[in-house]
DNA sequence: GTGATAACCTAGACTTGGTCCAGACATGGA
DNA sequence: TCCATGTCTGGACCAAGTCTAGGTTATCAC
């Protein structure tokens, strides 16, 4: 699903014209389970493709968000960072480093969001801070 | 709580130099159920002391947060806002006006933040999103 | 193949949220 | 009063993100 002729058949099946410039995008943003900002992407995407520009990073970007291959977060310091995991799922943000890890939605029970008075409520997330714990045995 | 003289020997409870431009300042932030911006504090701010800087809004919301007065939040759009409820609750994000309300800690009931594998989970906290139901009944 | 059209990309200017810094001003002891 | 310290201001600066004008490329009818 990340070589690249996949990469161009998902992208059209999702009504997105496979550009060598989007494919290398998808290539860089969809593989990782990271959580990459767009100067981040940039930066990786120049290393395979130097003359690509900042404006079709973001506009490529945006792009995915709107065809739902990705979804934005925003957590510490205010900078947008993009997440290639658009099913349901909660955040763990590392005090320390600032990583963010994504939570499997069946590792957290929540209850009362859907009937909250006053609101409707469409999607909800947990997110967490702490560190993460580096025992090997967990 | 919010007159001049409270607000002013609640600074100095947490170690502040009341100074009248942090004092105006604080009047504004602390008093307001709101989740405002930095820039929505200035402008505030300034209709009541149109001589304060904008770095001295900034450098004290800084102040304000480091001693507890006051926490950030980053949700949609990567602007931060200020929240002076310091306490443990949860948010609701309108999504046609991206307004943000505060949700009661003991509204929802979350389980297995504590106990995740792998991470040392120190807060949490639930976010949510849909519309804002205006049935005044409620 | 050729030309028209639309889609796409680039570079750079611009906007906005936020920080930094030098100098001015206030305040509180000795 | 003088000095030291803390605070405030205005403006320069920075980084993330957007906008735009113009150039390239792809598509398609002829």
């Amino acid at each position: 699903m990340t070589d690249h002729q996949g990469i161009s058949d998902l992208l059209q099946e999702r009504g997105i014209q496979p550009s060598a410039q989007r494919v290398a995008i998808a290539r860089h943003v969809l593989r990782t389970d990271g959580h990459p900002t767009a100067d981040e992407v940039l930066a990786q995407v120049r290393r395979s493709f130097p003359m690509v520009s900042r404006a079709t990073v973001y506009n490529t970007l945006k792009l995915f968000v709107a065809k739902g291959l990705l979804r934005t977060c925003q957590f510490e310091g205010g900078v947008t960072v993009y997440d290639a995991n658009v099913g349901r799922h909660h955040h763990f943000i590392d005090a320390a480093t600032g990583e963010i890890h994504d939570v499997p939605w069946e590792a957290l029970d929540v209850r009362g969001a859907e009937e909250l008075a006053g609101f409707q409520v469409d999607s909800w997330m947990v997110v967490m801070r702490g560190r993460r714990r580096d025992d090997p045995g967990a």
